[in-house]
DNA sequence: AATATTCTAGAATAATATTCTAGTGGTTTG
DNA sequence: CAAACCACTAGAATATTATTCTAGAATATT
């Protein structure tokens, strides 16, 4: 078994990447399945009927069901941080450290929310469910990636804690302040069960997490 | 098969409450299994042994492995709607409608839900994580419980919508700027990713609520 | 080219959910 | 009270699905 979640390249022969392209298939057509059944719903065979493979083949990349579930999860996340970084970057930082470039950082944190969330939803919808679902060997690689991506976020908005420009919370609190409302809507609205889309709010989700933590 | 979740009593023989506490029995050690391994780690050979029954009266009963869990679903948000309404009663209401009266009222909200999350922490995690799997027979009395309950809500807040002491947003919006902070803050601490427990958070939450959908 | 390794296949197996048939025991009703 | 009825219990039989295993094809390394 290859034990590669299908987005680190550590080949052992070569770039062997006719497999790694297979593998990135097979992720891409599992998530399908899994979106449209469910992980439960959707079995082995499915996942071997649409990507054209053998039980065996998948058996040797993957190790198990659950494995390939996390990998769809993983690779979920790191689309998500990519795109999250890609925004606070564009800001730019440093040069002058006032509650204009709070707010806007705040604002950015939540737009990079609400439009991977509108680009992917079902991608979207997947991770937001699956969590709990990544065990063992997945496990440590995501909270890995967890701890790169909270530092990079405190890191971006200590200094203006520190300026008393934001308060002076727990950063898991102020990220529930800031996050939370935008992913409670938008669980309902994946599920189907608001109808107004998710970016129609997007500015007013934004402006309420600048009210929520910045200092009064 | 009985095709009745566990809360409704509608007997057709008479009161038969001997079947009915088994059934209450079943719910509740189900609950604990599909907490310990799961819901698909949970074999129905496990709840078979733990509730000292035989498959044929666990089929009888719910029907499949799916109604158990979305029985205990149900049986979990009919709990903590129960909380909720309490509090929200306990406040009285319609004297005087004032902005303190809504403040307390938000905040009334938060409470029940942080307490609920407290006081039924595994409950709680079991129900925000299966929502999703909650089908058909289920999911009719399910949106009809919710029906009940969003209007129950609306209710309590539409006056102080009118009266301009909170923020003119469509009701999901509303809802999910006081709850959501809460709900991802509780999702992670349940989860054991966050060490310090929602309800030392109780406070914040409640009056960061407030400031977000409040006029300002 | 020879060799080693990864990868693919699909049959065999194992684990698990679900169905089925036969009963048991309590409830209603004549 | 008895006899017909119906909810309920049991566990064996079946069906579905995940996983393992063995053999061989493809690909890379020397």
């Amino acid at each position: 078994m290859n034990e590669n979640n299908g987005l680190e390249k550590r080949p052992t022969h070569k770039a062997s990447s006719r497999s790694e392209q297979k593998k990135q298939q097979i992720l891409h057509i599992a998530l399908e399945c899994f979106v449209l059944h469910g992980v439960e719903g959707t079995t082995i065979d499915m996942i071997r009927e649409a990507t054209q493979t053998s039980v065996g083949s998948l058996y040797h990349h993957f190790g198990n069901k659950d494995a390939i579930a996390s990998a769809v999860f993983i690779a979920g996340l790191r689309d998500f941080a990519q795109l999250l970084k890609q925004y606070l970057n564009e800001l730019g930082q440093g040069d002058s450290m006032n509650e204009d470039q709070a707010h806007v950082g705040v604002k950015a944190l939540v737009y990079a929310n609400v439009d991977w969330i509108s680009t992917q939803p079902q991608w979207a919808n997947y991770v937001f469910q699956h969590r709990s679902r990544v065990k063992g060997v997945h496990e440590n690689k995501l909270s890995g990636d967890m701890n790169h991506f909270n530092n990079f976020i405190n890191n971006w908005f200590s200094p203006y804690i520190e300026q008393n420009l934001i308060q002076d919370l727990p950063q898991e609190v102020l990220a529930s302040l800031v996050i939370g409302p935008v992913h409670t809507y938008a669980r309902h609205w994946l599920a189907g069960r608001y109808e107004v889309s998710l970016k129609e709010h997007r500015e007013v989700f934004a402006e309420a997490a600048w009210q929520a933590i910045k200092v009064a």
